[in-house]
DNA sequence: ATAGGGTTAG
């Protein structure tokens, strides 16, 4: 009997006194203590040592004599307690396989484990085979296994096991409560979550970090920051965690102002040498792209895990400072040693598809392999948008083929490629395949969706094969409708979802609102945003309030709009600021345009479109200095335009154009085409709208620089390559300017061709001089 | 004697 090698020392301390038979030199057990009261002493002081060799020698030693045990039950619970807490679940699930009937202690302990390290579902499957044994699950097992339910975000079996926490009458219990509250939370119905966290007899720190976790996870910043004056006000102090849980939101709402309050308060109380508030406020600070401040808090953590590594190296992406994600990328394991876990893996593989770089995109696949990585869902989805983005459709689709656990993204991802690399068709295909498997399409998928959808006949095919038509495909042919423009087809889809006996949700209103905003609908919104509140008892959120400010302000009406923002229940958001904004610009309001900038800028940083607004109002009045100094401001503040692009496909290959380009093989003959027809345009009478050129320049120099707009390229292009009557499809990344949505007009009746024009925020069709927006967008 | 809340990502 070996079970100790000559001359092996024993490495934990202390450990001599609790096994009086062992020696150093020469193993042997006095006969008294083979017994299972000594197996039992022996595995308990593994346990507290967290001795894995040391209990793996006792093992050996249990399964030699197995014939002297008389109890195994013990024994066994014993050997599975020490293999979990030594973090090895696999083999202490085999042993409590092995036992007869384990106590409820020992149930929970495996569900501890599995609901601690995963894999989760494990959690879930061993609690309902614990019910169907007949063992009564206690207070202790719940927190356990609504963890498992809040990793998966499975709140079907939440629910499911709420229910059992109710019939054991456990929920006033402020442990499994708080577990309720994390796990509703977690899993996004936050109503549920308020609801009980409000029923609490008492609430400590632990359960209102819960709840503000959860409102901060689901990026509802201003009702998150009004739970943390709540904490306060009830007399408890923030802790640690309360930073950690509210930062993401902060970050989210690019409340940078706040994010260092609450930097400072981490100061005070001496939270920021913790790695998690670390990461955290790093995040924040990454998120609002104050690059700078994350990498300082980065440099200054004394201890680094993979989790740091990866906010900031998806802090970098995010910002588009690939080279530097990569260095990092690279320092985290050639010099740290660190391994990169799926996130940092999702957000390499981001950088590569920004990039487009294949060649690397391509190793972290195969590393992906090797690692086993290949089977994350969320770095399964980021492999695939990076071969979209490269035009690798076959490997994008090859690989969804293979995904065993797809999702709606994985099919957005490859939907939103195919629309991309010109193949419109196949997108829908996919659209279908998606459907037929059983997921639901949501917002994202729309938008990869929709430009794919150029014709709305092809929309309508879709539509009409959907053997079950529910409120997402109701949703999304009304969308499709308003987005053309089609405000009367809409509303009537509308009407024929109401007789099918469906319920609209918020997001048809959604669809309904923007249609009529789309159309100049004003009267018709202000009904539907009533009805919606009062009929459909649908409380609006920000997205309708954002439809009803651009709804009133680019009808004109922008003192309503100013007045219908200070009316509304919560804080607007930036975007509310910027709908109004851009109807200042459109009706030349420049009291109201500097007013509404002051308040965008006092919700921090701003993205570039604003500053163009703003810059393009006082062009629009000539206050060229002015617009100017915005540009100033806007560039000092380190935002750069994003360029206008344009897209045309012919015959299946997608031709793009930006701004002035004259890098395509055929741009002589586009130049020719476009000089020709200024020329007819003008005897029309055309003249160019130079409001929105920002130099004040020369006439005819306005009408070259205006002439050479990404979308009229695009459109001279088209007109050259795609014969007659085939309308002539150009997508653009930004909204259609103003001189080139009234050239366009010009050029539709001087080709006697079909213009369709998609742009950031709709189909605009020009056809015999006009165009269905009626001048709306 | 086994309990609830925190950071990164498509």
């Amino acid at each position: 009997m070996i079970l100790l090698k000559v001359g092996e020392k024993l490495k934990i301390p202390g450990f001599k006194k609790v096994i009086p038979g062992l020696s150093f030199g020469r193993f042997k057990l006095r006969d008294e203590f083979e017994s299972d009261h000594w197996y039992v002493a022996q595995l308990e002081a593994c346990i507290q040592s967290k001795s894995l060799s040391q209990g793996k020698i006792i093992h050996q030693h249990i399964i030699k004599n197995n014939s002297h045990i008389k109890d195994f039950t013990i024994i066994l619970d014993k050997l599975a307690h020490l293999y979990v807490k030594c973090n090895e679940i696999e083999h202490a699930r085999r042993l409590f396989d092995k036992i007869p009937n384990p106590s409820v202690v020992c149930w929970n302990m495996m569900i501890r484990a599995y609901a601690w390290n995963g894999p989760f579902q494990q959690a879930i499957d061993l609690y309902y085979k614990m019910l169907q044994l007949g063992v009564t699950p206690n207070k202790f097992t719940y927190p356990f296994v609504l963890k498992a339910c809040s990793a998966l975000q499975d709140i079907q079996v939440g629910q499911g096991i709420h229910e059992d926490v109710e019939k054991l009458g456990l929920e006033m219990d402020i442990y499994v409560c708080t577990a309720l509250v994390d796990m509703y939370a977690k899993c996004g119905d936050l109503f549920q979550a308020q609801t009980l966290f409000n029923g609490m007899s008492k609430r400590d720190i632990v359960a209102w970090n819960a709840i503000i976790a959860g409102f901060s996870l689901h990026t509802l910043h201003k009702e998150t920051m009004e739970l943390l004056v709540q904490m306060q006000q009830a007399g408890i102090i923030p802790n640690s965690s309360t930073v950690v849980a509210v930062l993401p939101t902060v970050g989210q709402a690019n409340a940078l102002s706040q994010g260092k309050a609450i930097h400072a308060y981490s100061l005070r109380k001496m939270f920021s040498d913790s790695v998690v508030v670390g990461t955290g406020l790093l995040d924040m600070y990454a998120k609002c792209h104050d690059l700078s401040y994350a990498r300082k808090i980065f440099d200054r953590m004394k201890q680094k895990n993979e989790i740091c590594w990866s906010a900031m190296i998806g802090g970098y992406v995010t910002c588009d400072s690939m080279t530097n994600a990569l260095t990092l990328f690279d320092e985290m394991v050639h010099v740290y040693g660190l391994n990169p876990t799926p996130v940092t893996l999702a957000s390499i593989l981001r950088a590569c598809a920004k990039l487009t770089d294949l060649i690397k995109g391509q190793s972290l696949h195969c590393y992906m392999i090797k690692s086993g990585m290949d089977f994350d869902t969320t770095v399964g989805n980021s492999l695939i948008s990076m071969y979209a983005k490269c035009g690798m459709m076959e490997d994008a689709v090859g690989f969804l083929e293979e995904m065993t656990s797809k999702d709606t993204v994985s099919y957005s991802g490859i939907m939103s490629g195919c629309v991309q690399n010109g193949r419109a068709e196949k997108a829908l295909i996919i659209f279908r395949q998606m459907q037929l498997s059983g997921f639901y399409p949501d917002l994202a998928t729309m938008m990869a969706l929709l430009p794919a959808c150029s014709h709305l006949a092809a929309l309508q095919k879709v539509f009409d094969r959907m053997h079950k038509r529910d409120v997402v495909s109701w949703n999304t042919m009304i969308i499709g409708y308003g987005i053309h423009g089609q405000c009367t087809e809409a509303l009537s889809l509308f009407h024929e979802f109401q007789v099918s006996g469906l319920k609209p949700d918020d997001v048809t209103f959604v669809a309904i609102l923007s249609a009529c905003s789309h159309s100049g609908l004003v009267k018709e919104g202000k009904y539907w945003f009533n009805a919606m509140n009062q009929d459909f008892k649908i409380t609006p959120r920000m997205a309708h309030y954002i439809c009803m400010v651009d709804l009133l302000a680019r009808a004109g009406n922008l003192d309503e709009a100013y007045i219908f923002i200070q009316r509304m229940p919560f804080e607007p958001d930036i975007r509310v600021w910027s709908a109004l904004l851009a109807a200042c610009r459109t009706h030349k309001n420049i009291e109201m345009g500097e007013e509404v900038l002051k308040r965008i800028q006092e919700l921090g940083p701003e993205s570039t479109g604003n500053f163009v607004l703003m810059s393009n109002i006082y062009s629009s009045v000539g206050r060229w200095d002015d617009a100017a100094q915005i540009r100033t401001i806007q560039q000092h503040q380190g935002y750069k335009k994003s360029p206008g692009c344009s897209w045309v496909e012919v015959s299946g290959v997608i031709h793009g154009f930006i701004g002035g380009d004259q890098s395509h093989p055929q741009s002589a003959s586009i130049n020719k085409k476009l000089q020709e027809l200024l020329v007819q345009m003008k005897r029309l009478g055309y003249s160019a709208d130079s409001n929105f050129v920002l130099h004040d320049v020369e006439e005819e120099e306005k009408e070259q620089i205006l002439l050479y707009h990404s979308e009229k390229i695009a459109i001279a292009f088209g007109i050259l390559n795609i014969s007659p009557p085939k309308p002539i499809l150009v997508t653009k990344n930004l909204r259609i300017c103003v001189d080139c949505h009234s050239a366009i007009k010009f050029m539709t009746l001087i080709t006697n061709r079909e213009i369709i024009v998609r742009d950031a925020s709709r189909f605009h069709h020009f056809k015999n001089g006009i165009c269905n927006c009626q001048d709306f967008w």
